[in-house]
DNA sequence: TTGTATGCGTTATCAG
DNA sequence: CTGATAACGCATACAA
């Protein structure tokens, strides 16, 4: 049966219980209202089976009580696990959310944000790298993962504090030689401060380090098997320790290294980034350094629906942790 | 900025083009308007800025091209890529995608129903296994994996030929003794039919076969350990072939024979059912049935947009198929 | 406290 | 083909 207009509205209780549509709307939205009056009300939306529509408020007061969240996609378990907590975050503060994924599509990206903008939502969180956003006027919007200015907020884990972490757990790990393997786009987003934290933690620590980093965009990921194969020395590799942008290719340089009969973690130890567990709620795929995955949505979503928007900070950074997969020798 | 009310509307672009407010209509919905005016509408709006919002569209004529899913999770891989191609699948039609996650929380079911209907969607898709689930009237709702009443489509993956097809390959893979390990809830759901097919194709083929089913809501995961235990014989496993009703739980029982000293694929092949890859886009984290989820997806989009809604097939299955993993010897 | 009346932005009907 | 106008369902300012 498709969807038939037209059942009874405020007017038409109302009329049935015999007070001013006013009243009816003031007990439907928990407004004072005199008991009598609020049970005659009550009374005639149960007679009546009279069901709230939203539709009328939207128009009237503008606010949909719902968030785009624009996302690359939730097939990666990364953006799928923040799909989830920042869709609970808004539950929590009682807001739906519009899911649009943009398959890394530039524009298709342009156009949700047009269509958002036409839909009328409060705010949007959006986790794009895209570099010319178009940034909508009007409607509040937050980052994650990418600083645009100081007028778009940004929630990031501590990408930079997370490096380090990395790096001196290898050295505490028993590492004496070191490298840093990223694949990454060539915009300046807030995950590239991992090598950054990486390398500044190596040269404190004077622990010998390499980095190997590719564009996303144009290299293939056949460069990292060449640096492997150049760093092969008599059937070992001359790193004993990896710190690796992402889980997903820790697990890929992983899978790699034990083809080429290098043993993991007792010959190489791996430390990935992100904090993937198998199958979302299983053992870490790999030794990690975790993100706040909710805090980062409750962050995001504090922010997007903060009253006073406009002094909100503009970079929120969020403490990460390290976690033992079966890649590390703790 | 929080949102300001009050861009120029429809009425204002008309003043200010020297038309009717119904012919800016026109030009908007692309509807024949004659050339002059059309030109005259066009400038008008882009001197103002004009910006075309839904919401008095929705109040007028109750259509949000919005489609609500109701889904328990986005942690799970399986339930990522399905919301993932459920979402591509709206796109493609125009639609939009409310999220809504449940966690399995029946009463939070019941409120998102509630809410949806409120919210005026055209339509719902949901997953989940609430048996009493309020079926809204005047909603198109499409139920994946299970089936409610000939009044409500389903869509589904055939459970009963991957059943089927998992014993035929255990078997061409030389296996002669088998076993289907399972843990799901007591609804009888569509996956149940899992068991049934692979019972009934052991059976068929001659094929000696043992089955362990515990139900998730009571019994614990140990269960499976207990009757692994059970089932070993001078440090060997009496199964050669296991077929486990999800890849998440094959995983688990996969760890657990390998601490047993059991040797997968060597000793012991297994075939887990859902198609769960790597980091939703790597290798398949264990031999599996594969779920077309796309095709899960496409089918429930278009049931649930169909025009003659009340006409559709109430149950609608879709072929699955096999892929190797790393744990069978194929 | 309760009633009344207006308007939110758009679509659609009906005349011109 | 175009113009004028009445809904759609609700919130709210204002009057009683």
């Amino acid at each position: 049966m498709p969807k038939e207009r037209g059942g009874p509205t405020m007017a038409d209780v109302a009329k049935e219980a015999g007070v001013a549509l006013g009243t009816v709307s003031r007990v439907v939205n928990g407004e004072p209202v005199g008991e009598p009056f609020k049970e005659k009300v009550l009374a005639a939306i149960a007679r009546l089976g009279y069901r709230y529509n939203s539709s009328g408020r939207v128009l009237r007061t503008d606010e949909t009580n719902t968030v785009a969240v624009i996302m690359p996609n939730t097939e990666n378990p990364f953006f799928g696990e923040l799909v989830h907590h920042i869709c609970m975050a808004l539950g929590k503060r009682n807001r739906r959310m519009l899911l649009c994924l943009t398959e890394n599509d530039r524009e298709r990206e342009t156009e949700m944000i047009q269509m958002v903008q036409e839909n009328g939502v409060d705010g949007i969180i959006s986790l794009t790298y895209n570099p010319d956003l178009a940034v909508p006027e009007n409607i509040p919007l937050v980052t994650i993962d990418r600083f645009f200015s100081v007028s778009v907020p940004c929630i990031a884990a501590d990408n930079f504090g997370g490096g380090v972490l990395a790096a001196q757990k290898l050295r505490e790990l028993g590492c004496t030689r070191v490298a840093f393997l990223r694949a990454a786009s060539e915009l300046p987003t807030e995950p590239k401060k991992r090598k950054d934290g990486f390398v500044s933690a190596c040269v404190e620590m004077g622990l010998p380090f390499e980095v190997k980093a590719i564009v996303e965009e144009k290299d293939s990921f056949d460069e990292f098997d060449q640096f492997l194969q150049e760093h092969m020395e008599g059937g070992r590799l001359t790193f004993d320790g990896l710190f690796i942008g992402t889980d997903s290719l820790a697990w890929l340089i992983i899978k790699k290294l034990r083809s080429m009969g290098v043993r993991i973690p007792e010959e190489v130890q791996v430390i990935g980034f992100d904090g993937i567990r198998m199958f979302g709620n299983q053992e870490y795929a790999v030794s990690t350094i975790v993100q706040p995955v909710a805090e980062i949505a409750e962050a995001s979503v504090n922010t997007v629906l903060s009253r006073h928007f406009s002094t909100v900070p503009s970079l929120i950074t969020l403490p990460v942790h390290y976690a033992k997969g079966g890649t590390t020798r703790d």
